[in-house]
DNA sequence: CAGGTGGATTTGAACGTTAAAACGGGTGGC
DNA sequence: GCCACCCGTTTTAACGTTCAAATCCACCTG
C-alpha cells in the first residue's frame, strides 16, 4: 500500500508537496500539480485515514445509536433513515458508524467513550424521546451532536434539532379529508406523555376548530402501543362510539393499518365509507389494498439538515429546522 | 483529553508501562498495574484510537454497505440485524460503519477505497444475490470479508459465508402443519431466478414428498415482487386452481400477510379453513390477526459466527456456517 | 562472590500524516 | 542596489500509540 512518502519519490518532490496536492492544490505550480497527480494515480496512492485523524484530531464519523425496538413495533423507515443519512454523510467526505446504547441517561457513558477515544467527531440522535436527557447531558459535555425530533420540554430544547411538522402534516390531512367530502374525521394517537403525539393531535385539531368540524375529545383515540391490534381495537372504540364517523387520520401507518382492518371487519369499505389516513409513507402503506394515503416525512432533506448542522465549522446559522411533510394521497382517502 | 504521557508522568512510570497496563497488565508487578491503574481512573485516560490504528493497522471497524430496496419493498427484520450485528461487533470492541454503494461490480470501487484508506478492516455483505459478483472481486482484492447468505454457484463459493437452512425451515413448516391436519399445501415463491428462493421451495417439495403429500407445480405460485398485493394475487391464483388447499407456506411474512388478505376477502378464516405459515418472524407477524406462524432466523446466533468468522486471526475453523431457523407457532396455524 | 537468569521497566524508533516555520529565488519599489 | 514581499517548495516537529530492543535490578547458583 503505498505512502505519502512512497509518492513523493516517485513525483520527486517532498511529502508535504503530495499533501498539499491533496488537501490544497492551489499552492502548487500547476505542472508540479500534474506531476504529482500523476504520480499518485500510478501507484494507487490512498491517504491513510488513521494517519490523518491522529494528525488533524478529526475522524469524520458519525456516531448513531440502533435503536432497539419494544417487541412488537417495527421501524418502517428506518432502512430509508439510515440509508439517507447514509448519503448526506458521504457527500461529506463523513461516514455513520453504528453503535448500541442503554436508552436515556444510562446509555450516556457510551456516548462518552466513543467521543473521548475518538471513535467519532459526535452524534446524530433519532427516536427523542419527550424529555430525553441525552441531549442536556451531551451539550453539557460539549459533545457534538444535532437531533432528529424535539424534546418537547417547556423550556428551551439544549442543542441543535431538525424536526417534521406534525401538527402541519396532520393539518394537512385533514384539509385533504375536507375536501373531498369528509365531516367528521377521528384521530388515532398514542398515549399523552408523547410530546410527538401531542403536536400531532394538536394540528387535527387545530384544523379541524378552523374548519368547523368537531374535534371532541371522544374523536380522538389514544393507543397504548403502536401495533395493528391497538390500531383496530381503537377504531373499533371511535366507530361503537360514533357511527358518524368518516374518516380517520391515523398518528402512524401502523395504527392506520389497524383501521383498515378494521374497517373490513365491519364491512366498510376504507376510502369509500370511511376515509383513512397514515403517517410516514412506510413501503407498506403503498403495497395494501385500498393503497393507504399517508404523510411522508422528507427523509433525504431531514438527512441533508442533519449532517448540515452537525458538520458546520460554526454553529452560525439557525440550528433549529422544522420541515414540512408532504401528503402522498392513495386510495385509502380517494377512491377512483 | 488525557494522553498517555500524562498518565505516564502521574503515575510516575514511563509510557510504554502504561501502555502494558492496558494491553498487557500480566506484565507489570501488581503494585505498579494498581498505581497506574489509579492514575488512569484519575486522569479518566481513554486510549486514542487512531492512534493505535495508525500503529497497529487495524481500525477495529466492519464495513456494511446499508441496502437500498426496489419501491414498495420493505425488509423488516433489517433493525433486527444491524442490532444483532452491532452487538456482536462491540463484544469484540469492534463497531459497524456503513456506506453505501451501487449495486453488483459497479459498486466495488467503493470497497476497495474504503479497505484502501484504512477506513475499514473487512465488510460484512448482506442481501447477497444469486451469482454475486462482489464475492469474488473481494477475494480476488484479498480484502477480508463475510456474507450473510449464499451465492448460489454452481462452483463453490469464493470467500466464508454464514446463512440459515431455508430448506430445512420450510420443511419443517411443512411438517407441523402436516402434524396439525394440513394435507394439501401450497407455496408462495419468488421468481426462478433466486436461489434463495429455490433452496427454500425445495424444502417444502422434499418434505411434502417424503410425508406423501401432493407437490406438482400448481402448488407453488411464484410472486414477481415480495409485496402484499401480490401476496394476495398468488394466493387467489393458488385456490382457484385448487379450492381443496388447506394451507399455505409463504417465502416470506409479507406474502403470508398477502395470503391473510385473499383469505378474509374470501370469507376463509386463517388458521382454521386455511392455515397459513411466513419466513423472518418480522414484528409484525406478531401484531396481525390472527397472529403469523413464521420461520425465525436467528439473527443474533447469524451476527455471532459471522463477526467470529470475520475477526477470527486466521481461517482455521470452518468458514462456511448453515443454522437453523426455529419455526413460531401463531394463530394462523394452529387456532384456540 | 562472580556470573548467570529472568522478570519488570525504560528507551528509541516507527506508524503516515499535516501544521507551521523556514527557505530560496524572483519581482517590484524606492 | 538594497530591502520587502510573494510564491512554491522543503524542513522540522509534532499527533498518541505500540513494537522491539535495551537496561535495570533482584535473586539464585556453584
Amino acid at each position: 500500500m503505498a505512502t505519502l512518502k512512497q509518492v513523493a519519490a516517485h513525483a520527486e518532490v517532498s511529502v508535504q508537496t503530495v499533501s498539499n496536492a491533496l488537501n490544497a492544490p492551489h499552492r502548487l505550480r500547476p505542472d508540479t500539480l500534474q506531476r504529482v497527480t500523476r504520480s499518485i494515480e500510478l501507484l494507487n496512492y490512498r491517504p491513510n485515514r488513521n494517519a490523518r485523524s491522529l494528525r488533524t484530531s478529526a475522524v469524520e464519523l458519525i456516531g448513531y445509536c440502533v435503536p432497539s425496538w419494544p417487541h412488537g413495533q417495527v421501524h418502517l423507515v428506518m432502512d430509508q433513515f439510515l440509508h439517507a443519512l447514509c448519503t448526506s454523510a458521504e457527500s461529506s467526505g463523513r461516514h455513520i458508524l453504528l453503535f448500541t446504547a442503554p436508552v436515556g441517561v444510562e446509555g450516556m457513558p457510551v456516548y462518552e467513550d466513543l467521543h473521548a477515544r475518538r471513535l467519532v467527531d459526535g452524534f446524530v440522535l433519532s427516536q427523542t424521546e419527550t424529555h430525553d436527557p441525552r441531549h442536556a447531558w451531551l451539550k453539557e459535555q460539549q459533545i457534538p451532536f444535532v437531533s432528529f425530533g424535539r424534546v418537547w420540554e417547556e423550556s428551551t430544547q439544549p442543542g441543535p434539532w431538525v424536526d417534521v411538522d406534525g401538527a402541519g402534516g396532520c393539518a394537512t390531512a385533514v384539509q385533504h379529508l375536507y375536501e373531498t367530502g369528509r365531516r367528521r374525521i377521528g384521530f388515532l394517537s398514542w398515549p399523552r406523555t408523547s410530546g410527538l403525539a401531542e403536536n400531532r393531535l394538536s394540528g387535527w385539531q387545530a384544523r379541524c376548530v378552523e374548519l368547523g368540524l368537531p374535534s371532541h375529545d371522544e374523536l380522538a383515540v389514544r393507543c397504548r402501543v403502536d401495533t395493528i391490534d391497538e390500531g383496530a381495537r381503537a377504531t373499533a372504540e371511535l366507530l361503537d362510539a360514533d357511527p358518524a364517523i368518516d374518516a380517520i387520520v391515523a398518528i402512524s401507518d401502523i395504527l392506520a393499518l389497524g383501521a383498515l382492518r378494521e374497517l373490513g371487519r365491519r364491512g366498510l369499505v376504507a376510502g369509500v365509507d370511511v376515509a383513512v389516513t397514515g403517517f410516514d409513507d412506510s413501503p407498506l402503506a403503498s403495497v395494501v389494498s385500498p393503497a393507504l394515503t399517508s404523510i411522508r416525512q422528507p427523509m433525504d432533506e431531514i438527512a441533508g439538515e442533519l449532517i448540515d448542522i452537525l458538520t458546520a465549522p460554526d454553529p452560525k446559522g439557525p440550528t433549529e429546522r422544522l420541515l414540512q411533510p408532504e401528503l402522498v394521497v392513495r386510495g385509502s382517502s380517494a377512491p377512483g
